[in-house]
DNA sequence: ACGTAAAGTAAACATTCGTTTACTTAGTGA
DNA sequence: TCACTAAGTAAACGAATGTTTACTTTACGT
């Protein structure tokens, strides 16, 4: 019988194909990417990859849940000491930024490739992205907003914003600490000149 | 010779191809999209395609550009009448976002298949999409905004907000004139109660 | 009526991709 | 040492895709 640690032998490759998958969906997306380029980082074959994984779609999942996984322990730790909600909420802006904007593959592929372009594993990805907008709503909903906001608009107009970052980060001199500033920056007063203020 | 008013025989079937790609594109995207589904939504054979546009690519860049041409035509006509720079904005925003949510196929591709999605044609299709942004970046430049306010953020994050409501839109009650209202009502005061305004 | 050229068809072409199969290699436990 | 099994290879499979080719149809100008 085998002994119940992990198997000795297993220098788990697996983990150095998902780290490869992540990589290729969050630079070429994940129809563009091919099982063979996969392997081939991992100097394999294509046919080794399923001794890992079952599919290609099963690598995507991998490759999403880690991302989900990752990024929600790192927003976690970043608003851990905060108690103000709208610092909380800023630290988790721009902790969500900084690991969507920095060259990190797995937080890329989020943002990167459309639960919806995927067809069949449409359905799990979306429970995993919303296992993690679900923090965000937390966050919205410990603010003190004017009566009668609707908290969910709010959610989706935010993350939308933060969520298209990717498509144009790097052309201006802004870095993720200053948008996550000025959006909440945003949320909380507006950018009218005071003069300017009214309905 | 011929007479210089168009082909007299030709219904153009190029534009009933164009329309049919929009559909296809809108809902399915690029890459799920095939040259023969196109046709077959027009009763044609898929090499009958290559009548009318040189490539899929070609077909791509045409409702691309139908797109952008139209979207411009709705915004700019929404806010002909307008003086108020922020009533401006948001007549803009609602026009866009009524273009994008309703099922609008031309609209829906300018936020559905991504310039970085489709590699070669890339080039071209950034620059139709830039040529549209160009119109948020006047309509924002009017806003009386708080001094050093980078306006290039501000527009970014706002097209941001907006070109991914179509991913969540439907899931609320909220309506494209809802939406647009909470946006630059949050661009201009912000939503903090009044009590807890500051910095 | 007739030649012309656009419009369209049917079929094949050349890749490409995800996946499977048959086989080999190598480390492990008994 | 020897059987077992996970890991990996090489090659093929089958389906799908964008595109091309050869051929047919059809409406127009003269």
């Amino acid at each position: 019988m085998r002994a119940p640690n992990r198997p000795s032998r297993a220098n788990n490759r697996s983990l150095e194909l998902r780290d490869a998958a992540a990589h290729l969906f969050a630079h070429r997306g994940y129809d563009q990417t091919t099982v063979r380029e996969i392997a081939a980082a991992c100097g394999m074959t294509a046919g080794a990859v399923y001794v890992h994984f079952g599919s290609k779609h099963a690598l995507l999942i991998a490759v999403y849940g880690e991302a989900v996984t990752r990024v929600t322990k790192r927003l976690a730790v970043s608003i851990a000491t905060l108690d103000c909600p709208w610092q909380r909420l800023e630290s988790a802006v721009r902790a969500h930024l900084e690991a969507v904007l920095q060259p990190n593959d797995y937080a890329r592929v989020m943002t990167r490739v459309l639960p919806e372009d995927v067809g069949e594993t449409r359905t799990e990805l979306i429970a995993l992205r919303d296992r993690y907008e679900a923090l965000f709503r937390a966050l919205i909903t410990e603010l003190p907003l004017v009566p009668q906001t609707d908290c969910g608009l709010v959610r989706l107009l935010l993350l939308g914003a933060i969520n298209w970052t990717p498509f144009w980060y790097g052309h201006g001199g802004a870095t993720p600490r200053d948008i996550a500033h000025l959006t909440v920056t945003l949320l909380r007063n507006g950018l009218a000149q005071p003069s300017a203020r009214s309905l």
